[in-house]
DNA sequence: GTGATTTCTTAAACTACCTTAAGTATTTTC
DNA sequence: GAAAATACTTAAGGTAGTTTAAGAAATCAC
């Protein structure tokens, strides 16, 4: 679990007690390439940390079309938080990518850290907080930029996954096909 | 700023002793029809809470052209968030579309409420997660629908909007140009 | 209330991106 | 290590959405 405690410190001021009493509600949890930690219309009974291994999220829509929203690496968390926090069943999927290991956490124990751990509010609040204003960079960059400046875009800022993720979940994630990134990639060696 | 504590006391349990407190912190300011609330670039020294009338959030980006991100009608926050919390230059400008009243409040007098009244710190919780909630949705429904599928959505959604806002405004927030939504309409009533 | 400004509409030419399809490269499976 | 499945590339034809431009309608300013 020292990845987890070690972002949280890194995050937050935390006794090592409560990094115990944080520790002790985590599970430890293996998933293999391709399988689901959460389907679509399940409810999301737990949120992941990712300390080895990659995780995506998308969303399918009317036409059965998945939309990548976003990816998780080392340190990064991944969950369907409206369906988790508001108990409602999720709009999104959850799908390992590489076989990975993630420690997650229920309901009922992340209320009880809530209540308990001070720290452990103000990492989530932080946690959230950033969430929000990477999605609102995320929507004015949609709006404002075409797909090629998109991928560069995309690039500069996580230049490690790009050489992880196959690239037809870039191409989702950016909103176009896998043709035409592959088209803008062989324009771009030119 | 009954229509600021009203909005408190419906998505909170607060005391009218704590109302009073907020209220003391907040203060009262008209903005005539298209007058800036924020410039980019600038900091973001307050947040605003629409009492009455109209205001729009947009970027622009380096062609200069304009990016609708949000508007905000009565009982609707307004403010460039990462500014103001983190105390970095703004990327949003905020204009007023309509004559309006709005409940601004600064940083200093922000940190004190979040410091004195629980109730306030469990309203801007509240108020920041659906935001979390509603801009992922955004970021879906962008990466799923058609144009057209977006505007019907929009209409959908916030009906009343549709009516008090300048098309041209609606077409740069669903991410398209004013002609084509000019014509997506025309082709709707046939 | 009239002129000036802004917003909306229409339409033709254009471009970014999609669809389909077929071929190649890579990875997985046993 | 060969067969099968998956991922990437290329290219032709198609469509959604843009650009430009001009006119009509609505709103603003005095």
């Amino acid at each position: 679990m020292k990845e987890l405690l070690q972002h949280l410190k890194s995050t937050v001021a935390i006794s090592d007690q409560h990094l115990e009493v944080v520790s002790a509600k985590f599970t430890e949890q293996h998933f293999s390439k391709k399988e689901h930690l959460l389907y679509f219309d399940h409810y999301a009974k737990r949120l992941y940390f990712t300390a080895k291994g990659c995780l995506r999220t998308y969303a399918i829509d009317f036409n059965g079309v998945e939309h990548n929203v976003s990816f998780a690496v080392e340190n990064w968390w991944s969950g369907d938080l409206k369906s988790f926090l508001n108990k409602e069943s999720a709009i999104c999927n959850i799908q390992a990518l590489e076989d990975s290991l993630v420690f997650s956490i229920n309901r009922e124990n992340w209320d009880c850290l809530v209540r308990e751990i001070p720290a452990f509010v103000s990492y989530t609040r932080i946690l959230f907080r950033n969430k929000l204003f990477a999605q609102q960079d995320r929507i004015i960059q949609n709006l404002s930029f075409t797909a090629k400046e998109r991928y560069h875009h995309f690039l500069q800022e996580y230049p490690n996954l790009s050489q992880r993720i196959p690239q037809k979940y870039i191409a989702s994630y950016l909103g176009i096909t896998p043709e035409f990134l592959s088209m803008l990639r062989s324009r771009m060696k030119k």
